[in-house]
RNA sequence: GCCCCCAUCGUCUAGUGGCCCAGGAUGUCAGGUUCUCAGCCUGAAGACAGGGGUUCAAAUCCCCUUGGGGGUACCA
């Protein structure tokens, strides 16, 4: 039974790099009818808050994410959050100090801090050196009677780590080159390294897919593992998300966290469909697919090594065809907000015309990547619009006034309009004025919405009616200049 | 500095020794859609980082160089 799981810190928002971790773990479990777990790891206690907690997991279920282990969920290898999990730790730490696994350091971080400077400069490697492994009772004696708060050290072996990655290969690191690390920190609470290789362990994980950046880290995790005398998972390293000046993707390269996608009304699947291009590609080539088309075929050894970039154009491509495709009442409800919080439509959903409204959306939905767009686009179905002074100069001369005159005629024949009358109409303005093509669309368009771009002028019409349209062109008859 | 990982169009990628003077998608540009468009259709330009090997044959295997990324914390 394949158990995956997803442990990010919540120490900020869940951006589209980490999501994607969650993403493939997910996605893994599922294509295995594996178990999908989500742990918090929050034992730096000054950076993380539960806020981000509760958000993240609020992100991960927009996402349509689910997991039958985590925090809000429980399972049977709980508690889920590291900082409920504490007395784990510290028993274990106790072991491994009594079987001489670990030993206690008691060089404060600004001597470390210091020698590490020291050995920067003298070039050679900035590691911890060891000396508190050797020190004598004695000396244990007087640190502790001294008061000085000690950290827990792993006694990193001299040996070679080898280990296969689902994604890299055969991976080998010589562990001569490494420090001991901490396990404990002098606050009680446990290192990153030491909280996950215990968790693992104790959470049956069989498969722990991360990102690169811990690729260096997995040694340490191995040696863990060892010492916990437990068989190491199976490790898939995926590369890593970057911004198009090719550093680490972060909140500085805009707005990435998925809460804010989810505020801007981009769809959850369009996001997620585009969190799977990133490092994968399926065999047939369809870039659009929802996760049901592919979980059979998904293969994790198939995954790109290189990083990528992030391209804020291609995911509102993607999301512009879910917007299309999608469900117009779905659309219509997720739009309302927007409209709403604009004042272009009531707050109060009674006196919502819907039927106009669906088609509003419609019409508008063609040329936006995420729905919040909708209120640019849509607007001019719902208020006068301003016509700029340049449009009116335009609107004033002679041909725009010879259309406008002829349209403005044929609206009086009709009561109600519809895209078949509207054609009808333009082919006799047509005829009339003996102009077609853009000087013909132009003048109407301008005149009814001040725009030179938007929404097909057969569905502008249709919606704004015939009274509408008769007043927003009255507006531009006999203007001169 | 040391260690590790990586390298195909601007970007995401296909490619696992001959189907490749490299395919798709996006983006860009051009044309079409009796207007516009971030919509739809058609088309164009656009890449194997460089140098050595191995081989009858290399984008694909090996080595070096260069470039990028990560790690080297009482962060995760």
């Amino acid at each position: 039974m394949i158990r995956a799981r997803f442990a990010p810190s919540p120490t900020g928002l869940l951006h589209i790099g980490n999501a994607r971790m969650a993403v493939f773990n997910w996605l893994f479990a599922k294509r295995y009818h594996g178990t999908f777990v989500l742990r918090i790891e929050d034992t730096d206690v000054t950076r993380s808050e539960k806020r981000y907690t509760i958000q993240l997991i609020e992100d991960l279920h927009w996402l349509g994410l689910n997991w039958q282990e985590g925090p809000d969920v429980d399972g049977p290898y709980g508690p889920y959050q590291q900082s409920e999990r504490l007395y784990l730790y510290h028993d274990i730490c106790q072991k491994f100090l009594k079987e001489g696994l670990a030993y206690r350091c008691y060089c404060t971080p600004a001597e470390l801090e210091e020698r590490r400077k020291i050995a920067k400069l003298m070039g050679k490697p900035p590691r911890y050196d060891n000396r508190c492994r050797r020190l004598t009772d004695e000396q244990k004696k007087s640190f502790e009677t001294s008061g000085l708060k000690s950290t827990v050290r792993f006694k990193v072996p001299d040996e070679l780590v080898v280990f296969d990655d689902l994604i890299r290969g055969t991976c080998q690191f010589d562990m001569s080159l490494m420090g001991d690390f901490v396990i404990m920190r002098s606050d009680g609470t446990p290192s990153f390294h030491f909280a996950v290789a215990v968790d693992d362990t104790l959470m049956k994980i069989t498969h722990v897919i991360r990102g690169e950046d811990h690729l260096s880290n997995t040694p340490c995790h191995i040696l863990l593992f060892h010492a916990l005398k437990h068989i190491p998972p199976q490790f898939a390293h995926l590369s890593l998300t970057m911004g198009t000046d090719r550093t680490l993707l972060s909140k500085r390269h805009g707005a990435f966290s998925i809460s804010e996608y989810r505020k801007l009304g981009y769809l959850p699947e369009a996001v997620l469909n585009y969190m799977m291009l990133l490092g994968w590609s399926p065999k047939d080539k369809k870039e659009k697919f929802r996760v049901e088309d592919i979980v059979d075929t998904f293969e994790i050894t198939s995954m790109s090594k290189a990083p990528a970039v992030f391209n804020q154009q291609k995911l509102d491509w993607l999301s512009g065809q879910y917007v299309r495709e999608a469900d117009l009442e779905r659309i219509t409800s997720l739009a309302i907000p927007y409209l709403q919080e604009t004042g272009l439509i009531p707050k109060d959903e009674n006196n919502i015309d819907k039927t106009r409204l669906k088609l509003v959306v419609d019409a508008a939905r063609n040329n936006i990547s995420c729905i919040s767009q909708i209120t640019q686009e849509a607007d001019i179905f719902f208020k006068e619009s301003l016509v700029s002074e340049k449009h009116v100069g335009f609107l004033s001369s002679g041909t725009s006034q010879t259309i406008l005159l002829s349209f403005y005629s044929q609206l009086q024949k009709f009561d109600t309009l519809s895209p078949e009358v509207f054609k009808e109409a333009l082919a006799t303005v047509q005829k009339e004025a003996k102009i077609k093509g853009k000087e013909l669309y132009l003048p109407i368009r301008i005149a009814l919405t001040g725009r030179e771009h938007g929404p097909e002028l057969h569905c502008v019409v249709t919606i704004l009616g015939t009274d509408t349209c008769k007043k927003r062109i009255e507006r531009f008859l006999f203007v001169k200049k």
